[in-house]
DNA sequence: CTGAAAGCGCTTACAG
DNA sequence: CTGAAAGCGCTTACAG
């Protein structure tokens, strides 16, 4: 139950100064080999690690950035992993937070971590009020990977929902007249955007629609949403707003003894796993989640650095055709 | 790009001492309400928040606690779920870091967090080697929540694989004489003791193995594993390693023109949210990832305290039994 | 009820 | 090439 050891106590057991160790440690100062050698041999001996807060007090520099996260959704694992690799190519070390709550304590809990004078820069894949977001040259800057509502600024690739009206019009194009959209909670922006994207779609194309079904992301929605259409509603085309929505969907129109593609066809989107796989497989938005990830980190990078923020590159969202829509081209 | 405000700033406008200040803040001490007031208006006023990084080197108590994962779990996110809460619940601030690299780089992470002194426990939930973990009264307490080999202390529910033999047995019992393992990456004790646990049932049970396939997590592989099949395979039993392997498998039965459950049974693991959708629906096991995370979480608060280790609790796996496997009746 | 002072473990001018 | 000393922002005996 003894304290860990300090540089102090590596200092006194290689009988020099404290000064000495800390050149050592840090690559700063020149201090002699015979010296250095003998000082990383007592540290490594003792098991000395620094004291990262005391380091970081001291230089006001804590080589620390935080991703803030919600709990529940499984992309971010993957704009993680993006993020992950940019902060470690720039030098620094990347932690996650993860927070509950309403929008107002997850503000105070990114203001309180702003505060905390643990990091250089934070992240936030969870909305969050704009209040808690820098504009300017503050430090720690805080920006946000996400987009959910006009108060917040945000990257915003991920809530561009302009694949939804490629959708409509290339199954309007294969001959589909009837449409419907099962969208996801209106609290995501990403949600809303799609589901303003379908209604702009479809009456600008002149098709009809069944209406905007849904409400919530789990599969059993989708399902739901296909059962509660009437028995002449084929041939219709679904498009949901994500793939749990769309293989409910499926499930519902095997349920209803409907065949895809024939009676129904399916659009999806985030190009999950098991899209591939399914029965038939599924159409879908291939979304870069990682590359959303980096760009995001990329862009707190950069203004950590005081750089220009760097262009968005390649587009991250492409869609993927496979069997749910049967024979519905690509529009080229 | 003025510093942020000290306590230090807070005592000198509120016209009082330092240490006024912290007993204010901290609620120790006795202040009188007027100058507790007056210095709270103030830290308010100016937007003071304590330096954690400050505190914790003075208080040698950071209140936080870390997680450390893995980048590409998505189990995780459930695991997080529990843990968080627990933590939440016993006063603790709870924050994630991510990890990659080799055992070896994960094993130095976590101990440099260890003596960081930033943590006062530290949870993973990737393997790291045994020496990093507490096996006694250590400060701070490291816990893994997960088994991957012998090296390592584990709360180890997670790899228990029981299950894969009461499968076995119930399908022996509904007239099947043909199995076949579709095996995850061996690196995982969990993929291991599934397969273990195969083996050692069709031996038991007399049954025939058509031996071990796959080896790797993504469906494609446990579609491949089918394809890979004899035509005569059918009617053959199919126990995949998790649900992605599953629900590649009845894509590639499907390819192959067999139809599950007459020609093939399948059963998958993780009871992942696309499973009672798919056509079939997938039987598999339901694991409680948050009942493991916040068991692992409750085991870390216990030693923390000094506390004897809660028990278990229910068991964190049963079999769901859905239409892939047909009419093979759960052995109550 | 309030304050002066020490010290947590580091780093970094500065002096030699 | 090395060391003595100051100070990062807090908290906490201790004194009054």
């Amino acid at each position: 139950m003894s304290l860990p050891p300090t540089s102090r106590d590596v200092a006194r057991i290689a009988g020099v100064s404290q000064t000495t160790v800390s050149y050592v440690l840090t690559g700063k100062g020149a201090i002699s080999p015979t010296t250095r050698e003998r000082v990383l041999e007592v540290a490594d001996s003792i098991g000395y690690r620094p004291n990262l807060a005391a380091r970081s007090m001291r230089t006001r520099r804590s080589g620390r950035l935080a991703v803030i996260m919600g709990v529940a959704f499984d992309n971010q694992m993957r704009m993680l992993n993006g993020a992950s690799q940019v902060a470690d190519e720039a030098g620094y070390v990347m932690e996650t937070h993860s927070v509950e709550g309403t929008v107002e304590d997850r503000t105070e809990r990114v203001l309180e971590l702003a505060a905390g004078g643990q990091y250089e820069g934070i992240l936030t894949f969870v909305p969050v009020l704009g209040s808690a977001l820098s504009d300017g040259r503050e430090t720690p800057p805080v920006l946000a990977a996400t987009a959910f509502d006009d108060k917040m600024r945000s990257v915003g690739e991920l809530a561009d929902a302009g694949l939804i009206e490629v959708f409509v019009r290339a199954l309007a194009a294969a001959g589909h007249r009837r449409f419907v959209h099962v969208a996801g909670p209106q609290g995501f922006s990403s949600a809303r955007a799609r589901q303003e994207t379908y209604i702009a779609a479809v009456e600008r194309l002149g098709v009809e629609s069944l209406g905007v079904l849904g409400g919530e992301w789990p599969p059993e929605t989708g399902r739901q949403a296909v059962l509660a259409l009437a028995d002449d509603a084929p041939p219709v085309a679904v498009i949901a707003a994500n793939d749990d929505l769309a293989i409910g969907a499926l499930r519902g129109a095997a349920e209803r003894g409907w065949s895809v593609p024939e009676d129904l066809v399916v659009t999806g989107w985030d190009n999950a796993r098991f899209g591939a796989y399914t029965l038939p497989s599924l159409t879908t938005v291939d979304v870069d989640f990682r590359a959303a990830g980096s760009h995001a980190m990329r862009l707190l990078v950069a203004a950590l650095r005081g750089e220009e923020p760097p262009p968005r590159g390649a587009t991250l969202q492409h869609i993927v055709w496979r069997e749910s829509t049967g024979s519905a081209a690509p529009p080229d």
